[in-house]
Order: structure tokens, then sequence, then C-alpha cells
DNA sequence: GCCGTTTTCGGCCCGACTGTTTTCAGTCG
């Protein structure tokens, strides 16, 4: 079982608990424990093995005890025995945005609705509403959220399909008989939600390649195989799919199953594939083709194979000319590590500065920062620059834009800081003319210098409220004011298409992680991946910059 | 269920908004 694995059974149990109304702090401790086994950098079954589980924070006796069942026997009785309590339909139901454990518990208990399909024949046929603490809006909300849900069914976000890949073909490619291997489709175009993971082998053994992907420990099972290809399904319900190739048609197969389609329909009209063949790199066939190597975040047919027949592609941003992180959290809000934690994870990624972004007083949840614990934590900071070499703090703040697109502090207080993020985490539900000006407003105020994840999206959960993204653009452009990609695969706010929109108008853009976690930091690779996909270059991102222009930028020098 | 330099029991635990009802429960970030 892997950590993941682990993780997810812990986090099914608080939802079971949730629904039969246990002690929410009882809850809370096995959403603490799920989350510090989904971090931890060492594999469990280690740890496990050196007597060292009750080591990890969140995990006391209990939890290790149902960890080491997992591991011994691949299930858990509680977790069994909980699930005849509470149909897994019921827990699906939780997913519902608008509605909780408390609604799902009752509409379960008044009329033994068990699932979300239906629960939506319910609510359209309006026999919600009778239930005693549930009127018209909210059987309405769940109509909208239940809709919500199933817009993107099926796909999940590159933080799961993009590991889980890379796993697997790393464990094709371990197979002395598979003489190469790579993601392709979707998920190596990188896009922000895929559908399935395919991956391209060379082998001439396929029966090789059947056996090699039915050891693969998170494939679920296999649906079909022959000479071509492997299909099946991966935890998750993730599809797969393995495309088998003779070595020598290797190269050509991988631009043709990487697409998109309409990339390679305008890239290889005409062109007899069989004329690619035996050649050694994917760069070799685009040479053969006569026009520039274009990368795969690129190949959309959004104008890309005209730039790379005048060899006029942009110079894409690479994870390595990132030199810093401008949005994370530490222990002082509601990160789970302290700054020098923080920052010694940034140093071990080959950065040059890190800006400590903590919560603004309004989000008290998140353990918002009070003027005064603000300027405590400035102290530090300072003190801690003092004894870093070549490496240097940023005093930030993730400060809130309030309803009127006012900000959670003073002026006073944030001409203090080296950077300011201004997000929003209220009022999403505003139309769209009150919440552009909303934001209008905070870049007006000359005290921002990056605009938090814009729209608000969650992927899968959440749509983004509706902007006008144009006049935003316009007066981040007038005020020196940044967007930001934020790279949680949940987020990734601002899109692709609002980047090469940004570009446009001339506004830069900060590709950062948002951590809240040492490992989080790690995140900031699916930004760059959509930022590449935005066709953005270093010079477009203030992050890529040395440290002594991305604060003039700061300073709106 | 976890945790502990105010320690082995009692604390953990915010606050605004929405929706359903008339004074509060549920949801969310």
């Amino acid at each position: 079982m892997t950590n993941r694995q682990v993780a997810d059974i812990l986090n099914r149990i608080a939802d079971i608990l949730l629904i039969k109304d246990e002690n929410p702090f009882k809850i809370k401790a096995y959403r603490n424990a799920a989350q510090a086994i989904y971090y931890l950098d060492e594999d469990v079954r280690l740890l496990y093995e050196k007597g060292k589980l009750e080591e990890i924070p969140g995990v006391g006796k209990a939890v290790r005890e149902k960890i080491e069942e997992m591991l011994l026997t691949g299930q858990l009785a509680y977790y069994e025995n909980l699930l005849q309590e509470v149909p897994t339909g019921v827990l699906d139901m939780l997913a519902i945005p608008g509605i909780g454990h408390k609604t799902v518990k009752l509409i379960y208990e008044k009329t033994g609705i068990a699932s979300i399909d239906d629960l939506l024949k319910a609510a359209e046929e309006g026999r919600l509403r009778s239930i005693p603490g549930i009127g018209e809006k909210t059987e309405d909300n769940i109509k909208k959220g239940i809709a919500m849900l199933k817009q993107n069914s099926g796909k999940v976000n590159l933080g799961i399909a993009l590991p889980l890949a890379e796993k697997f073909r790393d464990f094709l490619l371990a197979d002395e008989k598979i003489l190469n291997a790579s993601i392709v489709g979707s998920l190596r175009r990188g896009k922000p939600l895929v559908r399935d993971i395919d991956i391209l082998v060379a082998a001439y053994d396929y029966k090789a390649v059947h056996k090699r992907a039915e050891k693969f420990e998170e494939v679920k099972k296999i649906a079909r195989k022959n000479r071509e290809n492997v299909q099946g399904k991966l935890i998750y319900d993730i599809d797969f799919e393995i495309i088998i190739v003779p070595p020598e048609d290797y190269y050509h197969s991988l631009i043709w199953t990487t697409g998109s389609k309409a990339h390679r329909q305008v890239l290889l009209a005409g062109v007899d594939r069989k004329s690619l063949r035996g050649l050694n790199r994917e760069e070799e066939v685009y040479a053969q083709l006569g026009i520039q190597y274009i990368p795969p975040e690129l190949r959309e047919n959004r104008g890309e194979i005209e730039k790379a027949r005048l060899n006029l592609l942009p110079p894409l941003v690479e994870f390595g000319d990132i030199k810093g992180d401008l949005h994370v959290h530490s222990d002082w809000s509601d990160g789970g590590h302290d700054i020098e934690e923080m920052v010694s994870k940034a140093r071990k990624k080959g950065y040059n500065y890190l800006a400590i972004t903590d919560h603004s007083k309004s989000l008290p949840i998140s353990g918002g920062l009070s003027e005064e614990r603000l300027k405590a934590q400035g102290k530090v900071i300072d003190e801690l620059n003092q004894k870093l070499n070549g490496f240097k703090v940023l005093k930030g703040i993730e400060v809130d834009i309030l309803k009127d697109g006012s900000l959670d502090y003073g002026d006073e207080i944030l001409e203090n800081l080296d950077i300011v993020v201004a997000s929003i985490h209220s009022h999403f539900k505003l139309d769209k003319e009150e919440q552009t000006r909303r934001i209008i407003n905070a870049i007006k105020s000359n005290k921002v210098n990056i605009i938090g994840h814009l729209t608000g999206r969650l992927l899968n959960r959440r749509n983004g409220y509706e902007l006008d993204i144009d006049s935003i653009l316009k007066a981040a452009a007038a005020h020196k004011v940044a967007l930001e990609i934020n790279s949680h695969p949940e987020r990734l706010d601002i899109d692709e298409e609002t980047a090469m929109k940004a570009k446009e108008y001339g506004v830069k853009i900060a590709v950062s992680s948002d951590a809240h976690h040492r490992e989080d930091l790690d995140l900031i690779r699916y930004g760059v991946i959509n930022a590449r996909r935005g066709w953005l270059t270093p010079d477009d991102i203030i992050n890529t910059w040395p440290l002594d222009k991305l604060i003039s930028f700061l300073n709106r020098d």
C-alpha cells in the first residue's frame, strides 16, 4: 500500500465519522494523520519496519495500529465495518458543494437516498424541499452543485495523473525488454485535467510489455491487450493505454500520440510516416519536417506550427529558470512548517529567494496575522536574513481583498513589507461587475504587487467567479501589478489563456506554489507547465529574475 | 484520537454569510 492509499482510507474514515456525527476532534485527528502520511517524504512501510510510525506527528497508538493492519493485510476491519453503516454513495454526496455532512445525513436518514444520481433525481422532482430544514434554495443549490461535479467527472488533475504516470513509465522502463517509454497524450502536453494516462513504449516483444504492465501495483484491471496496446484501469479509476511500437517507429509515434489531434493533422498533412522511421530523437523528426522543434505544451494548433516554420517560437520558461517562490505560508498562519524549514527546502531547490506570505487577519481560521504578529514575524525574518548567505527571505503577506476591494491592512503596514500578494477568500458570489471592480480597486491601491489566484477556480470543484479580464489586465499593466499562476494542481489559476492575454497587455506573471507545507514547494512544476502552455518565457515571469531586478519591480521603479 | 517545558486529562474549537425559520443551524475558507 502506498502512502497515498493509506492517507485516502484515513480520510474516508473521517468522512464516515462525520456522517455519524462523531466528535469533531476525533475526525480532525484522522484528517491530521491522513495529511501527515500524505506528505511523508519516506515510504510509510519503511517507517513501519523501523518501528517509527508513532514518531509521525498526528499518529498515536490507535492510528498506528490501523496503519499496521493496512500494511500487513491490505485492508482494515475497522474501516470495512464503518462502510457497513454508511453506504459509499452517501460519502460521495459530501463532495457536492453547498451542502455539508449535516444535510447529507439529514437527507439520507429521511429519504434513504444513497447516491448522487438518486439525489439529483429527487431534487429535480422537487422532493427534497418537503424535508424539514431544506427549502427551495438548498434544493436548487444541490442541483447546481451536482451539475458542477458532473461537468468534469472522469477527469483528474495533473497533481494526481502526472506522478502516477511517471511511476508507471519508470516501472515499464525498468524491464529490459522495454527499450523506451514516454508519457504521451494530453498529459504530456500538460493539460490541467486529463481523462486518461497514455504511455508509448518501444519494444519488439509485445507479450513482455503485457506481462510487465500487469505487474504494476497500481493497475486495477486490464481490459484488453494485443500487439498494439494494453488498456485498463489504474487506481482512482483512471483509464490507461500503453501503445506498443517497434523501436524504429518510436520517435514519429511520439509526435502522433502526443497530439493534439489538431496539431498533428496540420503538422503531418501529406507526410508519409514511413519516411520518418529510424530517427533517434523527437527533435530529428521536426528537423526532417523542416521546422523548429515544438515543445509538447505548445502542440494545440494555436499558431505554433506557423511560428515554428519561421523559427520564431519563444524560448519557453523551464523549471531551472525559477529563482524563488513568491507565495508561501508558514506556521505563523496555516502552514505546516516554520520559516526556517521552508527556507531550507527552498535552498535545496536551488532558489535564491523566498517570500513568506502568510494570511492576513480576516482569515482567522487560517491563523491570519494581526498587525502585531505580522510585525513580530518581520523581526524574525530580519534576524534570519542576517544568518543567511546568498539567500534572501522577503517579508510578505497574502492580504485579503475585502468585499469592497479595500485591503485587510492599512497602508502603513503594507508599505513596510517587501512584497504584497492580494487574494480573494470571501464573497465569491458577487456579480461580474462588482467582482471586477473589487479587484481593480485592490490593484489601484498601489500597495499590491501580485494578485493571487485571480479567478478562485478549483478544478473539478468550483468554477471561478466571472471577471472582466481585459479591464483587470489594463489596470494591472498600468499599476505594475503582476498576476499569479498559482501552481496548486487544483487551481492553476490564472489559466493558460489568461496568461497569453496577460503577455499581450504587458502584464508580468509570478509562478508561485502557494505552499502550505515544505514539500508543496515542489508544486511549482505544475505552474511552470501551465506557464509553458501560455507561451511564457523567463522574461515574462518575475520569479525567474535575479533578486535586484525583482526588487525594482516590486518597488515599481 | 492526539497531545503535553502550565502534561496523562481536558483542550483541541474562527467568524461571516446563507438559508430556513423567527432565533438558529449549516457551510465555507
